[in-house]
DNA sequence: ATACAAACGCAACATTGTTGCAAATAATTT
DNA sequence: AAATTATTTGCAACAATGTTGCGTTTGTAT
């Protein structure tokens, strides 16, 4: 487990250290975003804030995570699938957040459908927020 | 003008005062979404801060504004077409930020398309955030 | 016009995000 | 393996953004 994080550090050219160990290992753990809050509290008081900001930062820039638009003004961070790596880009993608146990999950398999915009208007990037109730809550 | 402001204050069941009035007014104006920070400077120093953040908070119960999730952690505010009248839902619509000039424009005449969802999920609003190059830039 | 209810401004505070810099840690070189 | 260099970290100080309580002002209803 460390060796695959400090692999995934490694391949995005990111220096190992034991803050960002552990902030994606949290990533790793956690099958869906994380809010820097979150990141603050499970990571116990080990971490500055500033810290947190800037891994959080480090790892969008490299790709490794993307961040995800909410309702509530608290922007979500989500480990890339098959890293973004390389640019920032990802690919669109749909995000659920679930009313219920408030939960927020990228769902890769779903895709984005195409959508067809006034004229004159030209669309680079798509993103869907659906909010409902996930699976584990339904049941 | 004025008088249609008062009009749309009371049919929502807001007492018109002038800080209300000078707001709504500013929402009419611009034909796009506001974000906090633009109301505090358009409406001059005239009001509090708190004043906006309150006038807001009403204007989003009565469900005459809606809020627009965006990247970049600031809320943005926008008009509902037909007021949502009534509660707070709105219907799904899409919502377009031009990377040039960085406006948001609700585009009310497009449809969300229908989404497929994985087995146990259920969608209860879908909110489209569509980024891109708008019609005036565009041209 | 008066009484009541709501909204306002102010102050104080909490939370969130940013920046500069010295000390600590990781990567690189010898 | 030790020394050099580059990066990251934590701290402090700050800026920006939200929130709450309360006395005063303003709007609404009688």
């Amino acid at each position: 487990m460390d060796r695959k994080i400090e692999e995934i550090l490694k391949r995005n050219q990111l220096s190992v250290t034991s803050g960002r160990k552990k902030i994606l290992e949290l990533f790793l753990q956690q099958e869906g975003a994380l809010a820097h809050s979150d990141i603050e509290k499970r990571a116990g008081e080990k971490f500055d804030r500033v810290t947190v900001y800037r891994t959080l930062q480090a790892f969008l820039e490299k790709g490794l995570i993307h961040s995800i638009p909410t309702a509530d003004n608290s922007i979500r961070y989500a480990l890339c699938k098959e890293n973004c790596s390389g640019g920032h880009h990802h690919d669109d993608h749909v995000h659920f957040v679930c009313s219920a146990c408030g939960n927020t999950v990228c769902l890769e398999g779903v895709t984005v459908p195409p959508i067809h915009l006034p004229k004159g208007f030209t669309a680079e990037q798509v993103e869907m927020l659906v909010s409902g109730v996930c699976k584990s809550c339904n049941s």
